[in-house]
DNA sequence: CATGAATGAGCCTTCATTCAT
DNA sequence: AATGAATGAAGGCTCATTCAT
């Protein structure tokens, strides 16, 4: 996938850097570049050359997530039941953005620093615009809703899990109820009557 | 309302900073007390006198907003409808933070600068709060759905017309279509069968 | 002695100023105006119109202590003993120093804020040098010592009683040790063989 | 000596650093980082590189002569009369402190910026306490004077002397002149009789 | 006389990025 | 390739003093 193959000492400077700045974003400490050249013990120079901006650090902090999104939604498109594939895109998608701090501000970005997130974003969006077609398409969705409102409302999401704070441990289940809700709404089903 | 009322001049000076913020704040420039001083023309010390810091800035824009805000809410509070009451009253607050770009922060963030932000707030919180209780009372509203989780999903509905972007005069449109979702869920409504 | 009596008014915020300020010092606290203008309640231009520098305070606050200095001075020039009366000015020339904060600084001063202070430190100082040589000339005193010497060997015991530390009720012993020391010499007395 | 040898253009910069710092010291000129970098023709991060605070660059400026005083201290601890061991011990601090401007603060100081500082005033202290010791144990010293009374005592005798002021060239005959006083006491010797 | 708003020089500090070694 | 020293714009804040009200 890499156009070139990294030598093995470039490679393990790779793999140190981007372990230290998981911890920093786990941690929520703000990425700079030479703060994680401090702590992976190597030079800032080198970090530069292997991540010309944090936002480029930052990316390949989530590739790795949006790869598995991406493989979730290959799945879905193969599902046959639209509401169902839809649903479940979506929950992986907002579980991921609260399981892993890398993602919400690369999802948010409207300009991307590596080429391979923006490939990856488009097949996201794509993925997801096409579940929803179909689901629409099926009379699950109400119709005013567009694929361009994706994204915008499973960032909602998760910054309004962000906003709720609490335990770390509550994030999924905050993040499920929150969809929940978006899907079957606000106002309680009407009881047959 | 002022415990003391400001003299002439310096009045002069606290409407010409709340007016260029008020400027900044709309073109989405960071709020910076120096550059603020700078657009004024005053020294920085005055701007510092008038407030102390960037937030206590912002939260003297979002104050007359959050006023009117309150003001709503003790209509809502005498309607005698619940479920209509709850509705108009997140409607007025998205309506409100998407037209006013000083009022996201202050709602998201967790400590105030100003004491009457303060009050503001916890007024506004335990009106929704109120309202929520009394729709869910009337079964109105889903179960599950607690007082806290009111300011997060309206901020991250918020938040999603953000991210949407696009021409600022359709963003009330985009609200309240977020808004109308949240309430009546993403998935069609049943067809009466 | 002050040239123009004071009106009634002017001289309770005269008291406060100094009040306020003697506080200050005594718990170490820098003397600022802007300070003591917000807690004595007084606008700033009213206490620099009372004392246009902090030195100009500070000095204000050495004056009572500067005058009972004056006051033991006069009296230790009419005792009949020249090393009783030298050693029992410096005594309290260095309790003075040790227990009123004010009074180091303005002791070390090269120049003065207030006429007055002028006044009583020559007062003080021609005091000092009169009983030193008084005591010289009755051979107690080692001769190489000068009358300008006096002054600085006092402010270097002061300074010496402060970066000792501790507790400020050990101050005054502090200083008598030194005092004492400096007065006997370090070497132990020969011991009469 | 040094943890990591510095880059040569370091080691220049480094030098530059401390030659502009010493100029401003020996003129009395208060040591702003700011200041250095200005006169330096360096930018400030580089000198904020070099020494992280005033105080270490303070410090940096004094290691050497304290290094001179510690060796010193070392040749004083073999000489085999202790009151000679102290007194030349105590000759050579005082003279240290008014020939160098940059030791007074730095003996003042509660808190060291760099821990060679700490080690070499440690080491001083140490000495100082040992010398101090063996004098009263040989009856040299009056029985009442702590080790804890040294520095302030020395520190003492710097502060009096730059108060005296005076031509540059006097302060260390006044220094001696004052720390012989200290030692033989200001009282003239009584006269065998 | 009293007031206190305004001033703005001046200090401190951080950090993204470059480039000589 | 790797290093890490250097850069310096940029931002934050304080405080002594003046002067309009």
């Amino acid at each position: 996938m890499t156009s070139t193959p990294l030598r093995k000492d470039a490679a393990r400077n790779w793999d140190r850097i981007v372990a230290v700045a998981r911890e920093l974003v786990d941690r929520g400490t703000p990425l700079q570049l030479n703060d994680v050249a401090r702590r992976t013990g190597l030079g800032v120079g080198t970090v530069y050359r292997h991540f010309a901006t944090p936002e480029a650090l930052l990316e390949a902090l989530a590739t790795p997530c949006l790869e598995d999104l991406a493989a979730h939604g290959r799945r879905a498109l193969a599902d046959t039941d639209p509401r169902r594939a839809l649903e479940g895109f979506l929950t992986r998608t907002i579980e991921a953005q609260v399981t892993d701090a890398s993602l919400a501000p690369v999802a948010a970005a409207s300009a991307d620093a590596l080429p391979r997130t923006t490939e990856l974003k488009e097949t996201l969006w794509s993925t997801g615009a096409t579940l929803l077609d179909r689901a629409r398409a099926a009379g699950a969705v109400r119709p005013d809703l567009a694929a361009a409102d994706l994204v915008p409302l499973m960032c909602g999401i998760a910054y309004a899990v962000d906003i709720r704070g609490g335990a770390s441990a509550d994030r999924i289940d905050t993040a499920h109820r929150y969809l929940t809700a978006l899907l079957g709404g606000l106002w309680a089903a009407p009881t047959a009557a």
